[in-house]
This record gives structure tokens, C-alpha cells and sequence, in this order.
DNA sequence: AACTTGACGAGGG
DNA sequence: CCCCTCGCCAAGT
């Protein structure tokens, strides 16, 4: 099972096509739910081809509660203003508040998966 | 094959 | 809160 396979993208995009309207995930949350052969960075490798494949991109951001699309072919702060046309609110330097807008599946424990991330 | 660079993350200063 | 280091894993050069 490597990055490159078909089936190994799909479980990452199915995963983010969960993700309801106003809420977002962290590429560590999705790497450790999805487990076995997922880390953050594959998965931030897998998502850079996610703007094709039908997937709610910009609901994935990183640990810190901000948006990496810093030098990305996206224009700057796109994916924010995504976010925020969905209701995500940041603050003045560009972080949101993962505590209120972070999404867990069914299932999983926010506690026991993500310790304390949020403060 | 060596070295650099990421849509990353945790810990320390 | 910012910055740096390290661990991580795959790609590009």
C-alpha cells in the first residue's frame, strides 16, 4: 500500500467528503484515524491532487488551526475565505478555533486521539 | 545514490 | 506567540 495507489487516495478523500459544511479536519487527525500506512505528510501529499477529485479541499488544515496553502498553485488565502463563506471564523493571524470547528467522525474519541491539542 | 523540499506535527526555548 | 529542531515519508533534482 503505497501513496500512489488508487485505493490508497480514496480513503483519504472519502474521509474529507465526510466533513460537514462549516466544520474542518487536521492532516494529523486524518492520519490517525485512517492508521496503518497514513502519516500527516502523506497525507498532505495525497491531498495536493484532492481540487480534482471532487473532495472539500479547503476543510483540511493543519494542527496550528491555519491554512498551508502559503506557497501552494492556490492563490493566497483562498482556501480562509472558503472557509469562512461556510462559517469557519478566524482570528487576526489567520487561525480558527479547532476546539469549536474541528470534525470527528462516529466513532472516534477527540480525547483519547488528539490529547491537548487544543488550547 | 545523496540531498533538498514539502497542503505535517510535537516539543522546547 | 514566534522560531527552531527533529521525526516523518515521498518526490524531485
Amino acid at each position: 500500500m503505497n501513496v500512489n495507489d488508487k485505493a490508497y487516495k480514496e480513503k483519504v478523500y472519502e474521509l474529507v467528503r465526510q466533513i460537514p459544511v462549516g466544520h474542518v479536519m487536521t492532516y494529523g487527525q486524518i492520519a490517525t484515524i485512517l492508521g496503518e500506512g497514513y502519516t500527516p505528510r502523506t497525507v498532505g501529499y495525497v491531498m495536493h491532487a484532492a481540487e480534482t477529485e471532487n473532495v472539500p479541499w479547503q476543510r483540511v488544515i493543519n494542527s496550528q488551526g491555519k491554512c498551508s496553502t502559503g506557497r501552494l498553485t492556490i492563490p493566497m488565502n483562498l482556501q480562509q475565505q472558503m472557509l469562512e463563506q461556510e462559517g469557519v471564523e478566524f482570528n487576526a493571524k489567520g487561525k480558527c478555533d479547532l476546539n469549536k470547528f474541528v470534525w470527528w467522525p462516529e466513532g472516534s474519541e477527540p480525547e483519547e486521539l488528539h490529547p491537548s491539542l487544543f488550547s
